[in-house]
DNA sequence: GCAAAAGTGTTTCACATACACCCATGT
DNA sequence: ACATGGGTGTATGTGAAACACTTTTGC
């Protein structure tokens, strides 16, 4: 038996949620589009692998990464039986792009508008998607995906692209602002507006300490 | 490479939570204490295997069983390289007691006082009391311990032994019984009190519809 | 009658929502 | 000046928490 990982890598750029995939340079299914995995090697651990992966694929360290499930069915691999722990990365896709190791062949593709997907990975990302927006409704869990610098009404786009609705920008800022979380810096951001936004920072401290308090992030949906 | 499952079963008495665990009847580590566990066969999924294990030890079916997560560090098992994928399963001690298939050699421990456990067994049973604390302070899940007929007191010293405080008695009957998740019955439990409490049944129809929605079952530590 | 646990009533407070309004600035 | 999005103020309502109180019953 053999044992693999796939990563749902999400990446925001400021406007939409995307999804990191790769066209498959190597048989079976030659051509065809998947997550980014690979096998995990005899001396390693699954979250290693994933690990070695993420890195090898970005050249980054550090970045969010998150066991999200195991796939067993035995036939979800038509060739040899292969087990698959699923793991969801959140990136600012800003810093990625930049490092996107060429080998991968790697593309970014809009949350809802991608490609289809060989065995099972269309049901990872449907896993991935629906536990993002579980945990993004009660931890900041989000911020992962902003650059170093942004605003709050950036910050607002991610959350309703997340949850495909539109929130009050007053009460939004409010609770964003309310968990101290975020830092205020000196300029503004004056693409998206005349009179310009404040950017902000995470407060990496408070963040890390914060990270998995209960916050409610998403206003309840009145029906 | 093996790939294993590992139940967390834990069980409610009436009065405290309890977990289940087996003596080892065989090498390695005979007597040692474990999980029930059990290899995955070559022609079913970890969730198929959980499912059979625990059906072939409890002799039920339908019962509450979730994938918490996989464990793989490389050196987890010191015999051969074995992947486990841990399952959290909940059940009503009283059904779970008469059926126990004697083969397992199984007891059931408080859940703050077992004996130490093979491998990496005890990181598995401190996730899955974590994650059980998570899942039960926003959805009614700790139901699924009671057994057919119980009352709110009997419900409210299940989560104080969850979460190791107590809870005002008033406010919680009014909140679990804010979901409408329970149907009164007619009759009363006077073991535990002159006045006696009244019983009540899951509306299971309403349950298996609002199980996954955010409800607020703990009530929030003020520090 | 009294003790003990079940269950109800009530006050208080925090906070989410809705939405009106003001602010800063590029054109 | 005015349109545009950023940001603040504020009234209203809901619901959690705290805790006093009433109810029921066995002894």
């Amino acid at each position: 038996m053999l044992l693999a990982v796939d990563c749902i890598i999400f990446g925001f750029d400021g406007q939409d949620l995307k999804l990191l995939l790769i066209q498959r340079g190597f048989q079976p299914r030659k051509g065809e589009w998947s997550l980014v995995g690979g096998f995990v090697q005899p001396d390693e651990s699954a979250d290693a692998a994933a690990a070695r992966i993420l890195k090898k694929l970005s050249g980054l360290d550090g970045i969010y990464m998150e066991q999200l499930h195991t796939f067993s069915h035995p036939q979800r691999d038509t060739v040899e039986r292969t087990v698959s722990v699923a793991y969801t990365a959140l990136i600012d896709l800003q810093k990625f792009k930049q490092h996107l190791h060429e080998d991968f062949h790697a593309v970014w593709f809009p949350i809802n508008q991608h490609p289809e997907l060989i065995f099972d990975h269309q049901l990872m990302v449907n896993k991935a998607k629906e536990q993002l927006r579980y945990k993004a409704a009660l931890h900041p869990l989000l911020l992962e995906l902003m650059p170093s610098k942004f605003t709050i009404p950036q910050l607002q786009q991610l959350y309703e692209s997340v949850y495909n609705s539109e929130f009050d920008k007053g009460n939004f800022s409010r609770k964003i602002l309310s968990t101290k979380l975020l830092v205020k810096l000196a300029d503004k951001d004056k693409l998206n507006s005349k009179k310009g936004a404040f950017y902000y920072r995470i407060d990496r401290k408070r963040y890390d300490a914060n990270k998995q308090a209960f916050l409610n992030f998403v206003p309840d949906p009145k029906i």
